[in-house]
DNA sequence: TTCCGGTTGGCTGTTGACAAGCGACACTTC
DNA sequence: GAAGTGTCGCTTGTCAACAGCCAACCGGAA
């Protein structure tokens, strides 16, 4: 009966299948449900103190933003990204931020300019620290910027999404391969080309600064960090 | 008892709930299912002759893509778009096609080309026709083309739930207030691009084209097309 | 020893009932 | 007559039980 059980709970408000969908989404993400993990229902519902229904509705809505896969008759599993999978999202997520990027350049506020200049220090800070960590936090709020400064709630649910299946893989961070450096340079040049208003430039170096990783991913030995489909699927 | 109750209904392979899942996509995005209508889930499970458990794993599903909305303990109602949604759609529309452009001319079979050249024609003679609807479906369908060619599976999921929530309003479609014969010769442009190989100017072209209709939306009298949000929302 | 078939156990898919919330209506009061 | 309040009914959210399916296990035959 008592939500409570579940030491993560605390809002009351919203329905109980919500309340159970941000859990599980939170354990997902952070990798405290790996991936491959199956669910039983019925053994989870009881751990959490609830029935099967809520459950079940909040591994369908998961099922359906794609962090769990669910086979007809055979349970949920949390979801394994392919290497081709995880390529696949990497591409998606440069078209979407080159978006946000267009967009957001005529509209950033002269705070959202002083963020994204506070955010380039920081990763400088982060490097001299060799705070890799740090630096992928860092990193991903200054791409978070573009995205909410577009304006365009539609792309920030897309790029949400999209970010949060891939963010797990992420954590490894292969933003890193080519070196914090170039990544910081990057960045910079970005940054000018916004200054500057110069949506068109900052777009094309974004696309290019994103593009780095992907081929590292498509050349290197990056391969143990993927959980591969097994052959026959 | 019997799912074949509804006249639509006929594989009976899947789960109940994909059944019915299915079955309401697709009246949704004929517009049987008007925007706005509001669905009593026991009343229309009981129209379907089933129980009200599948009927709300369905609608969670569609809820997850879009197409319905559930306001909780208020029950699901089509969604309705606003104006600036439909907007924002026809922005990130544009990023994921041009983006399957990119990825598609590359990878372009003859079979493919021949299609494309096929569909040209084909637009040609709905509008010798005035076959506006006619030409929507082909419109439509050459620029599927490029996203099934484009190889990325995550596009191909992103651009048809895309695509399905804004399917519906564009049957009104846009596209033609520029002129038929304009928007052909866009797309012969693309094409050019296309057989050249040009991977470049084919999105550049692309991303243009799309972005026609959208400036007619944005200052048009359009506005009587579209469902706007109550001013309290 | 290996392969095939039947059986069993556990899990999911589905169902119907119960309980709680929200909205509408009517009644009272100013 | 209008505004506020209380009650009633319908709808959704949740639960527990039933039934069907899949898979693994066990036994027998080649």
């Amino acid at each position: 009966m008592s939500v409570e059980t579940s030491s993560t709970f605390g809002v009351q408000n919203r329905t109980l299948w919500e309340q159970v969908f941000a859990h599980l989404r939170e354990e997902i993400l952070t990798s405290r449900l790996a991936p491959g993990t199956e669910i039983n229902e019925a053994a989870f519902a009881k751990q959490l103190g609830i029935s099967r229904g809520p459950l079940r509705e909040a591994l369908g809505r998961l099922a359906a933003e794609g962090l769990v896969t669910i086979r007809p008759r055979r349970g949920a599993v949390v979801t394994k990204l392919s290497r081709t999978e995880f390529m696949d999202g990497y591409q998606v997520r440069e078209a979407l931020e080159s978006l946000a990027v267009k967009l957001a350049v005529p509209r950033l506020t002269d705070a959202n300019r002083a963020e994204l200049h506070a955010l380039a220090d920081e990763m400088v800070e982060c490097a001299n620290r060799d705070d890799v960590a740090g630096f992928f936090v860092v990193n991903r709020r200054f791409h978070d910027v573009f995205v909410q400064a577009s304006g365009n709630e539609r792309l920030q649910e897309m790029h949400g999404q999209l970010m949060a299946q891939m963010g797990r893989l992420m954590n490894k961070s292969f933003e890193l391969r080519g070196g914090l450096d170039q990544s910081i340079a990057e960045h910079r040049a970005i940054l000018d080309a916004v200054d500057a208003g110069d949506a068109t430039r900052a777009a094309r170096l974004l696309e290019e600064h994103i593009e780095v990783p992907q081929r590292v991913i498509d050349s290197s030995d990056a391969a143990a960090l993927f959980e591969d489909e097994p052959p026959d699927e």
